[in-house]
RNA sequence: GCGGACGUGGCGGAACCGGUAGACGCCGGAGACUUAAAAUCUCCUGCCCCUCGGGGCGUGCGGGUUCGAGUCCCGCCGUCCGCACCA
């Protein structure tokens, strides 16, 4: 029996054993309950690195758990293998996307292996491959001709060097990231899905998501962002209606009577090319505060209203102006100190309630034109931007809400007041609360005909149009005379061509000399294909479903599917909090409204993990070095925060020379141990030796009960105390497995390993043993197989059962009863478990340090809680 | 600005429902084994005082509730995360 656990003779080996025989197959057979385990798919981007190690060990772990806990355990892996790295490694490097990406694949899988995950790896698929992404074309269709899908135009930021659309992140000050041109805004015509359809369901599922994080639900919720509240419609005034207010604070019952008339001439915008009379004769705003509407002292549109644009045409200060708010940055430090800035166009809008009453209509730069209806009315007192800007324009602030009656005349100082109250100063409305003002506002808008209460929301649809080569090609042609035209199922699937040219910027698709020249499905014209390809969350959006099911001639078989989904328990980054977990949200619920899979949710649980960080060194000049090279660094040396592992900070790990020096389970271990797993966790070479240290631990008392032969020996009898010790833990570790707990149950059996060194030997500890070995096999499973085999036990320790803790075990009969005098502890007694009070009470009053303290008083009053404490108050 | 999370030894972190704060690991210290080192093992390790019996102080800060608060309430301070002119 070796002394020590090698593992880089034994990894190998049980590696292969458990390919071989299939071990980590989902059956699938009914015979046993499912559990569908799925750690979030990893892009193929070169090496795995160690934030892949941990959050797969995650998974792993539990997957490994629920198998011997008696489960059919689906835990798969594949690759979401689409994305702009690999056009840019076919520029930099002159290799081809799908080459380079398949060979990413190849060393990543091989790496993966060597942690030894239980992965079912017949399942494996890349979504870059067609017998992938043709499922994915059919199920666009699908979405397609039941109308949730649809095309219109929309800006994108546009690079004129790289000829290529870029994606928000790739915009860093106005400039694009790789060529450095300015970024132009462009209207392409573009492909949404109607995720906007399923806002609401997807805001009440949230409310059924109950082992999701909260963080991650509120996330959402506020991506979704429901605001309910009512939409109306301004009447421009006409000419001769006009009605000064300005400045003069506009009071209850102020109805525009009196003030000068305006000169109509100075303030109308200078049309000349007769553009106003092109102009609507009403436009709509919505508010969410419909009870402050006597508050209003101003209308505001987006600089990118229609209406704006329309007075801009020969109106040369407000087309400047437009001009200007499109400028500026869009960081959280500019619009945070942006002046709010407005252009009174002259024109004035009827106040909906009183007809006498007018507004001035300003164009201004806060309101935005995607949000609402891209207008609304400003109410400065109760509204901190309307009110910097009516205090900058000096327009009137009118209190309408007050939080008592005493406060009612209050005047509005620097701070708009946004609390409850009730109405003041508000005609009909006075004394209402303000919700019931909400109510009976919309409710008089509907009757009288001029609004209605809506609902508005935060999220739009979802454009998944990218003018890209490496991506699903979106499955339409374009024909001339039908206009768009799905490809024909049997034409399916649309499969990238392999020739191309990165030589010349812009998408190689479009330049394409021949792929995207085709005939139209319908009229048999020449046409031309869709060069766009699909957003690469659209890729995994579905995959899940892939992995449950995966026929040849179907994304997926719907009862198969069924039988797996939801996923049990999901694992992944933070990162992916909205978008990728809302879209697949969104794409369940929406192939089920078309019929084709009854699941609502498809994750069930949901599990965000930490990162994982490591110090960072700088030398004098800020360079940013290696651990290597900061230690062999000539001058001196600043060791800097510890930070998540990156390229340019040069703090990375890789983890396969790792795993060839400490073997996988040290790997695993370490990934496990110290920091709670939604945390960020330190890599240090201090916790990697200590994780190698326990396995070794573990290894000495297998291989010393092994030299025993068996369990032949017989020692001095039960140790009652270690048998409940290892019960305890057993109940411990799986309850702390199943919360994900995972850093909790490595401590428990850290605390069982210091049990067992200490024992001395019995039949008691050689079974602990062998349960520690059980215990610790979903965490370290090559050394636990070793230790199994060794210990003579048959077959793998992978198809072992958990082990059961014995109820009458987890029961103690003994405990340690705190003895405080005033809330102080002042002693600690050992009574039988389940001690009546009076025992306690006597027991803690016959205690010498008791007695001392309460220097011969009699307590005032005694506390005494069962099996606890006894608490003397003097 | 809005929303959220968090703050416990030198470090990562435990602490069920308000009931012995600091489990477990790392670092550090002392010792054993060794010609020596590594490895391994044993013990110690919150801070301060001490007559070595013990005593005092301790969970970001200040209050409060309670027999009893890391845990509950109020007010601050700090760190991190998300969103961001959302009407």
């Amino acid at each position: 029996m070796a002394a020590r656990f090698n593992p880089l003779e034994a990894d190998a080996r049980w590696q292969k054993l458990w390919e071989e025989r299939g071990t980590f197959h989902a059956s699938g057979d009914g015979a046993r309950p499912r559990a569908y385990i799925l750690e979030m798919f990893p892009y193929p981007s070169g090496r795995i690195h160690i934030g892949h190690v941990r959050n797969y060990t995650m998974g792993d772990v539990l997957a490994r758990y629920k198998r011997m806990d008696g489960f059919d355990v689906l835990h798969p892996m594949g690759w979401d293998a689409f994305g702009m790295p690999a056009e840019n490694a076919a520029m930099e490097k002159k290799v081809h996307p799908g080459d380079w990406t398949r060979s990413n694949i190849d060393t990543m899988r091989a790496q993966l292996k060597l942690i030894g995950l239980a992965i079912d790896w017949s399942r494996e698929f890349a979504t870059c491959e067609p017998d992938y992404y043709g499922h994915e074309q059919a199920l666009f269709l699908d979405l397609y001709e039941a109308g949730l899908v649809y095309r219109k135009q929309s800006e994108v930021n546009w690079d004129p060097v790289d000829m290529t659309v870029l994606a928000n992140e790739q915009v860093i000050d106005g400039r694009g990231w790789r060529s450095g041109a300015q970024v132009e805004r462009r209207k392409l015509s573009q492909w949404f899905l109607r995720i906007t359809a399923f806002a609401d369901e997807l805001l009440d599922g949230l409310g059924e998501l109950d082992q999701w994080p909260d963080k991650v639900r509120l996330m959402q919720e506020n991506w979704i962002g429901k605001s309910q509240g009512l939409r109306f419609r301004f009447d421009l005034a006409s000419e001769g209606k006009e009605s000064p207010s300005t400045g003069s604070g506009r009071t209850e019952g102020g109805s525009g009577v009196g003030g000068e008339a305006l000169d109509a001439e100075a303030v109308r915008p200078r049309t000349g090319s007769g553009a106003v009379e092109a102009l609507p004769s009403s436009f709509e705003v919505f508010t969410t505060r419909p009870d402050t509407i006597f508050g209003a002292s101003f209308a505001a549109i987006s600089p990118d209203h229609p209406i704006a644009l329309a007075l801009a045409e020969g109106n040369a200060p407000l087309a400047d102006f437009i001009a200007e708010c499109k400028q500026g940055g869009t960081t959280a430090a500019e619009l945070e100190t942006a002046e709010k800035k407005g252009f009174d166009t002259g024109i004035r809008v009827v106040h909906p309630l009183d007809s006498e009453w007018t507004l001035p209509l300003y164009v201004a730069n806060f309101v935005l034109m995607d949000y609402g209806t891209g207008a609304i009315f400003g109410c400065p007192a109760h509204d901190q931007r309307d009110l910097d800007f009516a205090r900058k324009y000096g327009l009137p602030v009118t209190r309408v809400v007050a939080p008592s009656p005493e406060e009612a005349a209050e005047p509005i100082g620097d701070e708009a007041y946004s609390g409850p109250g009730r109405l003041v100063n508000s005609r009909f409305l006075d004394g209402l609360t303000a919700e019931d003002a909400i109510r009976d506002v919309i409710a008089r808008a509907e009757a009288e005909g001029w609004g209605e209460g809506t609902i508005v929301w935060r999220l739009r649809d979802w454009g998944v149009s990218r003018q890209r080569y490496w991506g699903t090609p979106i499955p339409i042609i374009h024909c001339e005379a039908c206009g768009p035209v799905p490809v024909p199922r049997d034409q399916l699937p649309v499969v990238l061509p392999e020739d191309i040219d990165f030589e010349t910027p812009g998408n190689p698709l479009d330049r394409h000399p021949t792929w995207s020249k085709v005939d139209c499905p319908d009229c048999g014209a020449q046409a031309r294909r869709e060069t766009d390809t699909l957003d690469t969350f659209v890729d995994s959006s579905w995959y899940f479903i892939r992995f449950a099911s995966q026929p040849d001639d179907s994304p997926f078989d719907r009862a198969e599917a069924e039988s797996w989904l939801p996923v049990d328990q999901y694992i992944g980054g933070v990162e992916h909090a909205i978008l990728h977990l809302l879209y697949a949200r969104f794409w369940t619920r929406a192939l089920k409204r078309i019929g084709r899979l009854d699941v609502d949710e498809p994750f069930s649980g949901l599990f965000t993990q930490g990162m994982v960080t490591h110090v960072t060194f700088q030398d004098p000049e800020g360079r940013w070095l290696t651990p290597e090279e900061a230690e062999a660094h000539p001058g001196p040396v600043t060791r800097g925060r510890v930070e998540k592992m990156s390229k340019s900070k040069r703090n990375t790990v890789d983890p396969e020379p790792i795993v060839d020096q400490y073997g996988a389970d040290a790997v695993r271990w370490f990934m496990l141990s110290d920091s709670p797993p939604e945390r960020d966790l330190e890599w240090s070479e201090a916790g990697i030796q200590g994780s190698w240290r326990f396995v070794q631990r573990i290894w000495r008392l297998a291989a010393e009960e092994a030299g025993r032969g068996s369990s032949t020996w017989l020692g001095d009898g039960e140790d009652l105390a270690l048998d409940r010790k290892v019960h305890r833990t057993i109940a411990a570790v799986g309850a702390n497995i199943e919360a994900l707990a995972f850093n909790k149950a490595v401590a428990n059996l850290y605390e069982l390993t210091n049990a067992l060194e200490k024992a001395a030997p019995s039949p008691s500890r050689s079974r602990a043993v062998e349960i520690l070995i059980r215990l610790a096999a979903p965490m370290v499973p090559h050394l636990a197989e070793e230790a199994w085999a060794a210990l003579g036990r048959e077959g793998l320790i992978a198809d072992a059962e958990w082990p059961a803790a014995d109820p009458a075990l987890l029961v103690e009969e003994e405990v340690t009863i705190a003895v405080q005098v005033n809330g102080k502890l002042r002693d600690t007694l050992t009574a039988p478990k389940g001690a009546a009070k009076e025992l306690l009470e006597e027991m803690a009053l016959a205690s010498d340090k008791v007695a001392r303290i309460l220097d011969g008083k009699p307590p005032r009053k005694v506390i005494v809680v069962p099996d606890r404490l006894v608490n003397l108050v003097a």
